[in-house]
DNA sequence: GCACGCCCGGTAAGCGCTTTCCCGATTACG
DNA sequence: CGTAATCGGGAAAGCGCTTACCGGGCGTGC
């Protein structure tokens, strides 16, 4: 691997020149010079070693984003926000999963801050787990005491800028919608319970059943994976438990699209026999079969905002700033009235 | 931000000593300078910067990895897999987005290279351009020549390890079925035509017309970006040309859902008037309305073997290793004969 | 009881770069 | 023409860490 001191060897000129010229210091440098340094960089296709150059300036540029699973169409959409963004501001984001797993989310908020991160963006669901709540907490105020920027996406729990979308209305939209159309056997489709997005959500839920005179009993809801898999194997507990239903709420798409799967594969016809309002809106939402009732955020603009947030000049106050982002439903072909017989 | 000497001077010990503590080295330390150390380091919160470390050890442990766009679903099931087998090894890796721009391509390979990266994989289709990848080719050979591992996924033209998915074999399973059910006039939503895949898939459906005494005329294939939105746009400008259409062969599944959409928008049933198949089987190909005929190529396994391969010890001869991937044809809901007045 | 070796810990030399400080040579000015 | 200001370039001091290498205190064997 060539070095600095190779090219200024070469180039008949001190590294210091070297890297002046390089990096394009404001320093004057003769055009002679010049010519010769850059020649030796493009001979010995040197490229500058990152990390000494990191430790010798001294200063922050990448930015890390942890999110549970990049390969989920709802972080890809947030990701690809970011991204915009980061490279707007010429910034290298790296993008580390957790896989729903807290302990990792710990450890790459360390692996973050080693490798001089000059902010951290947190996106996803937060966990209903004081100690881990408490701990994650912790490791970030270390980090802001640093001089390090955070800023979440969807949960409210930590210090640092914020991008919260509205998963109570949001859910209470979808109660609205359903009860509004004259449901009264609904079925939700949930997340794992110890996620927070879960339970606001359901939250949401709640209340518009509380306003049409419901509630959803314990065996209405059933908890599982956010995602296809789980979606369609707590459709099918939902069916054996209670045959009755005619719609079901679920919590995101990508479960919505896995209770679509399933009813499909039973040969109940949606929204027939049973609508299915989903929640994200992610890009697809609209391609399934059938398309899918949803809740729409804005996700790419969510991570763009953080990113933003994150980015900015250490504010004047150092007072972290909250951003809500609006919840709309956007009606498709899976949801309807209930069957008339019921 | 706390440094090892912090660290060391509060538990009254040598640099050298918490290093070798902190790290585990084998050099045999007494129970109560760990300990001390070890208090030091929790009560300053201290972690290892990253970019010195690797400075100091001067070996290189991340991998880099080079796709078009993680947000879609085709890489994003290729970096499941690719992260899976990083993760098994202990190695972080750093994603880096191209948006399709080849010069992005080349600027990411530097700073791979600039970041001591132990190995870049790249993924997705290269690009017909001679120039391109020759000056890609070139650095990446030196990247190589400074011990530096490459491993490519879907292109064949470079140097390094490759996996290369069957394109022109699925191409043709995608023309033989077509043909075999009877389509006479089948239109092809192509993705752009600088890249290799397009042509690639193009090949083996060409095959597959001439082993059926038909052919490809200019007006039956339309070339458009390998997304969503430009399989809608090829399908319309397709209809317009050639309003007898029975069936569309897309390049991926992005354009199939695309075409889909289209079809869909305007009235056209699928598969009663018009047959569809798609490329790739991404995760959602089943669930789109009607469920996607597709090809189906084994995308996190892809990107497995890719890192599996790109992790490897210094191959013995240093040979490159080549492995190929079988594609196999999916049939679902959007294919069928074609209607019987055609 | 003394030499030898073994342990454990510290000292210091880098890793590859940036940047401050300094210095000799121009140039501008009085 | 002397001096000061200016300009282009180099020497060297780190950035935070790892890792030879070294050295003092033991325990052993004779």
């Amino acid at each position: 691997m060539a070095t600095l001191a190779d090219v200024a060897r070469r180039a008949g000129v001190s590294p210091a020149t070297a890297s002046r010229i390089i990096n394009g210091s404001p320093k004057p440098v003769t055009d002679a010079l010049r010519e010769r340094v850059l020649a030796a960089v493009e001979e010995l296709q040197y490229v500058p070693n990152a990390h000494a150059q990191q430790l010798a300036r001294n200063h922050r540029s990448a930015v890390g984003v942890i999110v549970h699973d990049v390969s989920d169409p709802y972080f890809a959409e947030i990701t690809r926000g970011l991204q915009r963004v980061a490279t707007e501001h010429g910034r290298l984001v790296i993008i580390c999963n957790t896989y729903r797993d807290p302990d990792r989310e710990l450890e790459y908020v360390e692996l973050l801050r080693a490798n001089q991160a000059a902010a951290i963006i947190l996106a996803g669901s937060g966990y209903h787990d004081e100690q881990f709540t408490h701990t994650l907490d912790a490791k970030l105020r270390v980090y802001q005491a640093t001089g390090g920027h955070v800023a979440v996406i969807g949960r409210h729990e930590h210090t640092g800028h914020a991008v919260i979308p509205a998963n109570e209305a949001g859910g209470h939209l979808v109660g609205a919608e359903l009860f509004g159309l004259g449901h009264t056997r609904v079925g939700v489709v949930a997340g794992p319970r110890h996620l927070t997005t879960t339970t606001d959500r359901l939250a949401g839920l709640r209340r518009a059943a509380r306003e049409h005179g419901q509630k959803f009993g314990a065996r209405q809801i059933v908890y599982a994976d956010f995602e296809r898999a789980g979606g369609a194997a707590a459709t099918a507990a939902l069916l054996d438990a209670q045959p009755q239903l005619t719609a079901i709420a679920a919590l995101n798409d990508s479960m919505a699209i896995g209770a679509l799967a399933l009813l499909r594969e039973r040969g109940i016809d949606v929204p027939g026999q049973i609508s299915v309002v989903g929640f994200d809106d992610m890009p697809i939402a609209a391609d399934v079969m059938p398309a899918l009732t949803t809740i729409r955020l804005p996700l790419a603009d969510m991570g763009a905002r953080a990113m933003t947030l994150a980015l900015q000049p250490p504010e004047p106050l150092n007072t972290p700033q909250i951003e809500h982002v609006e919840a709309v439903l956007v009606r498709r072909g899976s949801s309807g009235p209930p069957p008339s017989g019921a």
